[in-house]
DNA sequence: GACCATAGTTAAGATAAACTTAATTATGGT
DNA sequence: ACCATAATTAAGTTTATCTTAACTATGGTC
């Protein structure tokens, strides 16, 4: 088929207004502009496509058969535009927050707190949708995720929720603080998290409770920190952990940290969605109320940083 | 749900391109503008939505998540104006020419000389829909019409083909030409063709053919051309009839005028169409065609208005 | 590793499109 | 007959859009 040269687009428009109103007058007011710019618009696309779209009468117009012909095409097309802006500007459900994160996240942190927002905001309807994978924006419907990583996402805004340390961690039952501590922890097994952000720390670890010479610890291997704080819990060894998991077991003295020393964690959690989604009023909310309450993790970092006796950093730089 | 404002529309067609090719200067080519045209585009149409539609990387671009969900519709939408611009500018079937006409029209004139058309137009497949009814343009796949009426049909063009005259007729075996021929017409039946245009004939017939005091002569009614030759055709009676039906019989023969005066007729042949209809080759092609054709009517008439001994005009205004 | 070619960006000025104003036409309603 | 309303038109102004030209960044080539 032949290739049609389009028309001015903002007589197009025109006409898609004074053919919706029958009325030249209308369409002006709609697109606040003259009438006089009406006619005109409507002059030059009846010229350009060499053909009449309005029978005047008097103080009104009415559409030839052609007119009425385009204009079918031509509402429902700037429909779609409309439509189109719509759907990257706007919410399309203002009251519904779909969240993804990780399960450990939701389970061990977020859950518990998020009662407190919902309250607030009571019109707003939550969806949590705890998972390992990373949800993917185009695929489903999802507002925003609250990711563990390094904040690189492509094509994605992400904003960093604090920054998270790993410290070592165990059952207090599995210590007896009046003897050494080193020959207690030379026995233990490790419990190994496989994330990918841990991977450079179990080195670090052995290192501290075996000397080098020494027979090796054993290893239990599990891939999900939810997991890995039922077997903690259950004094089945020694572990790293993320301080954000960790400080709340800390206070309820369900867990100690052994060794006076932290590491910083390559990955961190983020807020993550594609940037038009940090403009939705629910967003914006729910990510106002989440700083909020992730200020506890930081000021409970800097507490026990501040309070632990000894404690120092160990720089964790892997070669890859 | 709320007004959604449309961003600059140029931009818009700008996105359109660039997004279907995924490069600046192919939509710039497509668009017959520099490549710095669609930059600046897109910028304003990026910062009308706030929002960034591009990925810009080195040497091209990509479409972001918006951009993509955006581009959805916009193609769409453009298709949607291209579309409707064809169906108004464009021949929607360039192959096929539909043209309703009068079924008398049609059997007496246009059927036999149509074969010459399509024989210089093999590629041209014509479709004649013969018809009383005045077959609407909107609802039908229709391309041209040919009308007999008064040239007055709205949002629709009309172009006269000729001019039509009405004179009396009858089959030549019911008048004997060595005698007087009123008190042979006088016992004729008058065969009246109920159609709005003879309307005001009927009493000029009969006062040519009785004498005022006179009983009436009887009447036979048929509703359409065709029958009314039938009829005449087997010697029912005299009638009114279209020169341009009636030229080919005469010729031939078959009919006689048995008074020397004519009328005017109120309606006359129109090529009837949507003025967008004339554009197309096909009708262009076909008019041309008809208009060569039509010629013979006219000739004839001229050669029988002038051969025609004491021809009269006789003048039907009627009062409404 | 230097250099070229390519695609996109930006600023400034030129061109074209679109709009306003104001005068004008046409006609339905009072 | 007169007024009110809606559309048209011409002229001049404003705004949008485009081109030009200089610039940036980087992949490919020798």
């Amino acid at each position: 088929m032949t290739h049609v040269r389009l028309p001015p687009l903002k007589s197009l428009l025109a006409f898609r207004h004074a053919a919706k109103s029958l009325s030249f007058k209308e369409a002006s007011e709609h697109l606040n502009v003259t009438q006089a710019a009406i006619s005109q618009q409507i002059k030059t696309l009846e010229y350009t496509l060499d053909m009449t779209l309005f029978e005047r009468q008097t103080r009104q117009v009415a559409l030839t058969i052609e007119g009425e012909q385009l204009y079918r095409y031509v509402e429902q097309a700037f429909d779609l535009l409309e439509q189109g802006v719509r759907t990257i500007v706007e919410d399309p459900n203002p009251t519904k927050l779909i969240i993804s994160t990780l399960p450990s996240f939701a389970s061990r942190w977020l859950v518990s707190r998020i009662g407190q927002f919902q309250a607030v905001e009571q019109s707003l309807n939550l969806y949590l949708i705890p998972g390992l994978q990373i949800a993917r924006f185009q695929d489903q419907d999802l507002d925003l995720s609250i990711r563990f990583g390094q904040g690189q996402y492509d094509d994605l805004k992400s904003e960093l929720l604090f920054e998270e340390f790993l410290i070592p961690i165990c059952h207090p039952s599995l210590i007896d603080q009046s003897q050494p501590i080193k020959p207690q922890l030379a026995k233990l097994k490790i419990i190994e998290d496989t994330g990918p952000d841990m991977r450079a720390t179990w080195s670090v670890l052995q290192q501290h409770i075996v000397d080098d010479s020494e027979q090796l610890p054993s290893y239990l291997k599990v891939s999900d920190a939810t997991i890995l704080i039922e077997a903690l819990l259950s004094g089945q060894g020694i572990s790293m952990m993320r301080f954000s998991l960790a400080y709340d077991l800390i206070k309820k003295g369900q867990l100690i940290s052994p060794l006076p020393f932290y590491m910083k964690s390559t990955y961190h959690f983020y807020l993550v969605a594609p940037p038009s989604h940090f403009k939705y009023e629910k967003v914006q909310k729910f990510r106002k109320w989440l700083k909020q309450e992730v200020k506890e993790i930081q000021t409970s970092w800097e507490e026990y940083r501040d309070q632990t006796e000894g404690l120092k950093l160990i720089d964790s730089t892997e070669k890859h």
